[in-house]
DNA sequence: AACCCGGCCAACCGCGAGCAG
DNA sequence: TCTGCTCGCGGTTGGCCGGGT
């Protein structure tokens, strides 16, 4: 059984409002104010339209200080950056652009802004498969050509002035919250994780579009507090944490974020505090599907990691994995590696002098965790200190 | 001039949350 | 604790308008 409607629908008036309705409505509000009900304003003042009605009027037309149309650069870049932090939560956008109604906004994002992104994004991802053809022939090129094979596999430093042309162009606001900043590895684990993570918010935010990823079919691995692997299946990355399968502590962090009023610069999303949690955790709770370093943690899907070595500048990239100094080629290539750098790969796995990488889906087939491959390379490595759970 | 199509935007609808009785 | 009501929110609809054919 349905709800009760909330007016006669029958003596109700719908469609646009006539000047005099307006005035009515607006004379009446401005000397009473709405008296906390809406529901019964229309009756007293004689108007027949549905008390929701009269309220979405005056809160999105006749209210004091309405803006219309016209949005400026600053105000696209908030909304932008407000909306890879905590999606389409129009309120709560709305609040932080004076004058602005969560109707406006949701229209003009929903009308223009979108698009503008989608557009910019499918123009450079095109441009990017271009590119990658060129750099594939290159890589060949390079391998039959040079004497010195471990030049064609050691692929040169990106300038850490470069800044990627896969992003859209977005304002300078919202770019700051989401595009990379291309920057060799440091030692600040935080800064790094956080680049990432934005990367990872763009991600979605293209996803949420209706933008695809070559993998965004693919799995995506979290290791529980319990210690537990979890594998999650999932088509786009999802901003709710249930299907993330976070701790009960995690999602508890979520939901009080994500109902916690924004600050007027914004800087603390629900998704940046969780990003924050994961990192006083990671060396203990969390495991992802694509790579794991001895000292930190990357939220990565399958594939993800060709994506982030272009867009942090490397002149090309691999499947498995990227960090500041050096890529790696991937499964195809581990036994090259191997060669090459006499160095013993354990389960497609192989180190640097800065990190384990482990690649999730051979030690998968050789019936050992990432964990367990990791702690392996280390203790083979000769680390100081072992950075897994467990070890 | 007539028609078609797509963009834009005001308004509607249904649902969940919160609150009072 | 339950019920009924209002409010607020986000998704959707439908009409208007301008540009293209």
């Amino acid at each position: 059984m349905g709800r009760a409607p909330c007016c006669d629908k029958a003596n109700v008036k719908k469609g646009p409002w006539s000047p005099e309705e307006d005035a009515k409505l607006k004379a009446y509000i401005e000397q009473h104010g709405t008296g906390g009900n809406w529901i019964a304003l229309p009756q007293k003042i004689g108007l027949k339209r549905c008390g929701k009605s009269c309220r979405l009027r005056w809160l999105n037309y006749l209210r004091p200080n309405i803006k219309h149309g016209g949005f400026s650069e600053e105000e696209d870049k908030i909304i932008c950056s407000l909306y890879i932090s905590i999606g389409s939560r129009w309120s709560i956008i709305a609040a932080q652009l004076p004058g602005r109604t969560d109707n406006d906004i949701k229209n003009y994002w929903n009308t223009r802004l979108k698009k503008k992104l989608l557009g910019k994004q499918r123009k450079e991802q095109q441009s990017r498969r271009g590119n990658n053809n060129t750099l594939k022939q290159e890589m060949i090129n390079r391998g039959n050509n040079n004497g010195d094979s471990n030049s064609s596999l050691i692929f040169p430093h990106h300038s850490s002035n470069q800044i990627s042309s896969y992003w859209p162009e977005l304002p300078a606001m919202a770019a700051a919250a989401v595009a990379p900043i291309a920057i060799p590895y440091s030692d600040d684990h935080e800064e790094q994780r956080n680049i990432i993570d934005s990367q990872a918010s763009m991600r979605r935010l293209l996803i949420k579009l209706g933008g695809r990823f070559s993998d965004d079919d693919h799995q995506h691995h979290v290791v529980n507090d319990d210690g537990m692997s979890t594998i999650i299946h999932h088509q786009t990355f999802p901003n709710d944490p249930s299907i993330l399968s976070l701790s009960p502590s995690q999602q508890q962090l979520y939901e009080q974020t994500a109902t916690a009023h924004l600050p007027s610069s914004s800087s603390s999303s629900p998704m940046e505090a969780l990003n924050n949690n994961m990192g006083t955790t990671h060396d203990h709770q969390f495991v992802n599907s694509q790579y794991i370093d001895g000292a930190n943690l990357h939220m990565l899907r399958a594939g993800q990691g060709i994506d982030i070595q272009q867009e942090m500048g490397y002149s090309s990239s691999n499947p498995q994995r990227v960090d500041g100094m050096e890529f790696l080629y991937g499964e195809e290539m581990v036994n090259s590696i191997r060669a090459l750098s006499s160095c013993e790969t354990i389960n497609g796995s192989w180190a640097t002098d800065h990190s384990i990488q482990v690649c999730p889906t051979v030690a998968s087939e050789y019936g050992v965790s990432i964990q367990q491959a990791g702690i392996h390379q280390q203790q083979e490595y000769g680390f100081s200190e072992l950075r897994y759970p467990g070890a």
